[in-house]
DNA sequence: TCAGAATTTGAAATCGCTTTGAATGGCGTT
DNA sequence: AACGCCATTCAAAGCGATTTCAAATTCTGA
């Protein structure tokens, strides 16, 4: 199988009649060498291709140049996520973290992967994602005493790292927008019960509500995961009641291409008939603008999320206290064709 | 920051009264280890939670225990990649291999990256996503010495190994059945120019046609990346054509949202007016079967390639000859409403 | 001119594991 | 009683980097 031996620390010192020491230094950037020599050792470096071994590097600092990520299986490996994990990749690149990313099929399986991850020592962090309101995981890393930031928020005794978007204020707007426009059977397809964001959403949609001395309709709230085809077939259910919803609340755009299709299947008219206001994670692939109609939403790049996410990720490990690293980002409302005045009943 | 010192090897050879040698060979099963010893260290290890630190393992026995996958950017970490991904990593987490998982920004970017990770060690093989016709990034992997297993197939100099699903015969299948069903001017929405698997489909594509004594026109085949968007205006464009096209073949499920809303801007009935047949990389949240109506597709799960693959690369890490590894998937042509005859012109 | 400081380099220890080569002790043979 | 053979165990040498501590060289200033 003969791999080429790879060039090492002490070739490299050998070629140039050097210490390892001394090139080691060099190439790390410590003042004690001289400029010339560093010049010689940077040249050779690079001219040989030389990168120091990464399980040596790592065992000789104790860092492990990599941050984890543990994705529970196809549920959550999804678009969202691949637009997450290209936000956090872009700027660890820049930082020459790795990324390690697992998949693993339950709940159990992702608290066994956290302490392998923890015992072998293989990241120096990791990012959690979709938390509940009072997540095992965190306080599983908490415990094992490894380093993390939240994309969402939780309730764990301890302070944590997190950065989330303002989705109870975003659904209060959207609700009170779709409110304004005359619609009175609003109905919210929410994310799985138990996370944050869904308990987050749900009340923010409940305020806008309640400050119109409206009542809830549990009958008009669904929870699940999000996915053209739950959404086609919560959206269907709804409007098979009697009087049927007017307008749609929808998780995310994947769900809201479920719903649209929906509407059309009972012949209804998305934006006259019937309104939608969508929450837009910002995929690349999937333009709510070109939509047909152009698609309302509630919009908040989970890219960016992820790219800052990362930034905090190596803020905490150059020792910034956690009670610190809170970030709540603000979610615009873009108005489209989608959302239009109730129809006269 | 007092992150709690992991056990080590050491404390559990002190802790149990042994050398470090016997609880490492007892550890990894060696034979000249008395059975009682084994279990009384196998016990322990277990109790105090002991898991060998990764970079020192990998260290002394010279292999990474990960495998690379060097993505490019959006484009690259769509719903394709997610759900590939998250074959490859289903199988690699019972074998505990991590997954190195790169982003970059060009091809440039996507060639230092192999460099680097040659370099440093970090993998022991990559995954090779979408390759072009003579595909550069496997020649330099070949030089690198590194191995790897492409997801698609290439032509150069040596033997690689591979697995690929039948695009050719795939397309050639789907056109056939359209020009059966008495379509004459068929769309082709194909993946970019330049991938091999884009070219094995406009052969499919170009069989089937010639076959009938047909010539194929350029107007009417598309070259572009998967998304919804490009699929809508490449759809809406082919649509002002007159005669216009009377089937479309889309090259991902995200292309055939796409033109299905051009369909139905045009205000074109999918399946009587217009026909089309997609290629399904089955998706779990995006069905084929709940479509309105109902999508025909080609139909080749992504995601078990994605485990086989990683299968195919611990063989390869084993010994297998490269010549040895080659796969040729077929795909599963699947006819409901979307595909019906072609209208009387 | 020479002590002492400053600059630059190097030898060796260390990180936590695997693995080689040697040591120990028990047991059956002769 | 002496010998050789197994079955076990261990001490120590790597793996390829960083880092501590010491040494060699050059500068400075009196």
């Amino acid at each position: 199988m003969g791999r080429k031996a790879a060039m090492r620390l002490k070739d490299l010192a050998e070629h140039l009649g050097l210490s390892q020491t001394t090139v080691s230094r060099a190439l790390n950037g410590y003042p004690e060498v001289n400029e010339a020599t560093r010049r010689r050792v940077a040249e050779a470096a690079n001219l040989l291709g030389y990168r120091p071994n990464a399980s040596a590097l790592r065992l000789a600092t104790g860092r492990a140049g990599a941050i984890g990520l543990v994705l529970r299986g196809a549920d959550e490996l999804g678009p969202h996520m691949s637009e997450f994990l290209s936000g956090v990749g872009s700027y660890m690149a820049s930082q020459e973290i790795d990324m390690l990313v697992s998949t693993v099929a339950s709940h159990q399986e992702e608290l066994a992967a956290y302490r392998r991850l923890a015992a072998s020592q293989k990241v120096d962090a990791v990012i959690l994602h979709s938390p509940t309101i009072s997540d095992e995981r965190a306080e599983l890393l908490m415990d094992l005493k490894i380093p993390f930031v939240l994309h969402g928020r939780t309730d764990i005794g301890h302070p944590v790292a997190w950065l989330d978007i303002d989705n109870t204020s975003a659904l209060e707007r959207a609700t009170s927008h779709l409110l304004d426009l005359g619609h009175r059977r609003i109905a919210l397809l929410n994310g799985v019960k138990g996370r944050t964001f869904a308990q987050d959403r749900e009340t923010g949609y409940r305020a806008a509500l309640t400050a119109r001395g409206l009542t809830v309709d549990p009958a008009l709230i669904g929870n699940s995961a999000f996915t053209d085809e739950i959404g086609f077939r919560m959206a269907q259910a709804m409007l098979e009641q009697r009087p049927r919803p007017t307008a749609f609340l929808a998780g995310s755009m994947m769900t809201a291409l479920g719903v649209f299709r929906a509407i059309r299947q009972a012949d209804l008219q998305l934006g006259s008939d019937v309104s939608m206001i969508a929450h837009d994670d910002v995929f690349p692939y999937l333009n709510a603008d070109n939509m047909y109609p152009t698609m309302s939403t509630t919009r908040s790049s989970i890219r960016q999320a992820g790219t800052r996410i990362a930034e905090l990720i190596m803020q905490i490990l150059a020792g910034k206290p956690l009670a610190d690293v809170h970030e709540l980002w603000p979610v615009e409302l873009v108005l489209r064709e989608s959302s239009g005045p109730a129809p006269k009943s």
